[in-house]
DNA sequence: CGTCGTATTGATCGTGCTCAACAGTCGTGG
DNA sequence: CCACGACTGTTGAGCACGATCAATACGACG
């Protein structure tokens, strides 16, 4: 990936061999690209909904403000992500974006959508799928705040976090930068920032995981990945039914 | 809606208006009708992934076990849903679907996706849509599970139900069926099946619900929408970007 | 009548919340 | 240079929401 490519281009080809024809429709439909500082607020929920952005770089997290004055974090954004597709089947966006820390984002228009359902079923069919796929993480993410401990929530974020990673970054060992602080570490997972920091230093004390500055080491990931029941559902999308182009 | 219709001419014609041609494709795909008795598992977790259905009568739920011995309910399937969207993205499914009450199922196979994405952009870019805002529906079911507290969830519960079964019932009134025993809602919104009934007991001491049988009676459906920031994704999604087919 | 599944109610326990104090690390300004 | 504040993480004491365990009630069905 050359900083000069085309983020859609090398996110969506990452999946399946595009034809010169999609690298061209994907190319034209960005924008120039945008920076944002940490803590910015890139929309905030309500706002029309017009585009979509590819994380070129820093994590961006998306989250609700409820009535109690609790905060909850819906989505965690990494690089390579595309944000803000579910928010395609609304009027308005449903959440307010933040950058946790600076950030650069290629936006591009919502409307460009049905340029590629006329033209390219294939381009179709991985759309769907990525957005499918984006589902089922959100149905593991469910089952992990609905009926797990406090300690099985953080390991099963951790183990997310890390599968994610490694989908582009294929060697990766088990050692994670964090950058997000414990206040939003909390509203990820449903519980507080003093719990978090009370979970984490015991954790630690038990030998799961070792912590430097921000960065957070997996010591055990298989016994983690056992007491949460943790299953990778980046690596291995089903990708066998897409249609051809047509010609 | 006659009782000959196809289920997904029907479910999907309540969205957008649907040429002739694309009325044929979906009657094709259509295998013949199944039914299932109440407590029957339709299929089971890691099962290849071949077919999806469309909910014809009655509720069914998508569920998960977890290690611990606790289950979790991700998904509650009405009468018009189309069950399984999310599991296309997989070669697997990810949980498994048991009937409520006697039901009856239009199974269609999953292959069938990729006739409509090649010759059908307006079918492609409608299913695209409901996905994406199931999604949103998750996301917001995670923000209850999340943050909320027993009450606020069970009231969560009722409100989304309400809401879904308006769409396709417009003169409803706030009375509701609720096929579900405690045990299934707890396993739901993530509580016990004790607390559940407690929890009941005292929204109906307060005046909030009423309960006669298994139907419950919303009583003030503002003050709970109020009090769990509900909001109703089904009524407004935005079609207007939709493509026009190819002619 | 007995059994099974379901709902209710009470007593007790524990995980995780609340509130609070304190420490470490910044950047800022005197 | 130090003082100050803002932000973040840590630790402790007490509390409450919801879990666990158990007993009871109730209906449907054999």
């Amino acid at each position: 990936m050359t900083d000069r490519a085309s983020c859609l281009v090398s996110k969506l080809g990452h999946y399946i061999s595009l034809s010169e024809d999609d690298r061209q429709r994907l190319s034209t439909l960005e924008k120039s690209e945008r920076s944002y500082g940490a803590g910015t607020d890139i929309y905030q929920m309500d706002d029309p909904c017009t585009d979509l952005f590819v994380v070129k770089q820093g994590w961006l997290f998306s989250y609700n403000d409820l009535p109690d004055g609790s905060r909850q974090i819906v989505k965690l954004h990494l690089p390579g992500d595309i944000i803000g597709f579910p928010d395609v089947s609304q009027k308005h966006v449903t959440s307010t974006l933040c950058a946790a820390e600076d950030v650069v984002l290629c936006p591009f228009p919502k409307t460009a959508l049905d340029v590629i359902l006329r033209d390219s079923p294939r381009l179709s069919a991985l759309i769907l799928s990525i957005a499918l796929r984006d589902q089922i993480i959100l149905l593991d993410l469910l089952r992990a705040l609905g009926s797990m401990t406090a300690r099985a929530r953080i390991s099963y974020m951790l183990l997310d976090l890390l599968a994610r990673l490694k989908i582009t970054n294929k060697g990766m060992s088990d050692v994670l930068r964090l950058p997000l602080n414990q206040s939003q570490i909390a509203a990820y997972v449903g519980l507080t920032n003093v719990y978090v920091s009370k979970t984490l230093s015991r954790m630690e004390k038990d030998g799961d995981i070792a912590r430097t500055g921000n960065t957070v080491h997996l010591l055990r990931p298989e016994a983690m990945e056992e007491a949460t029941d943790f299953r990778d559902r980046y690596s291995d999308m089903d990708i066998g039914w897409f249609p051809a182009n047509k010609v």
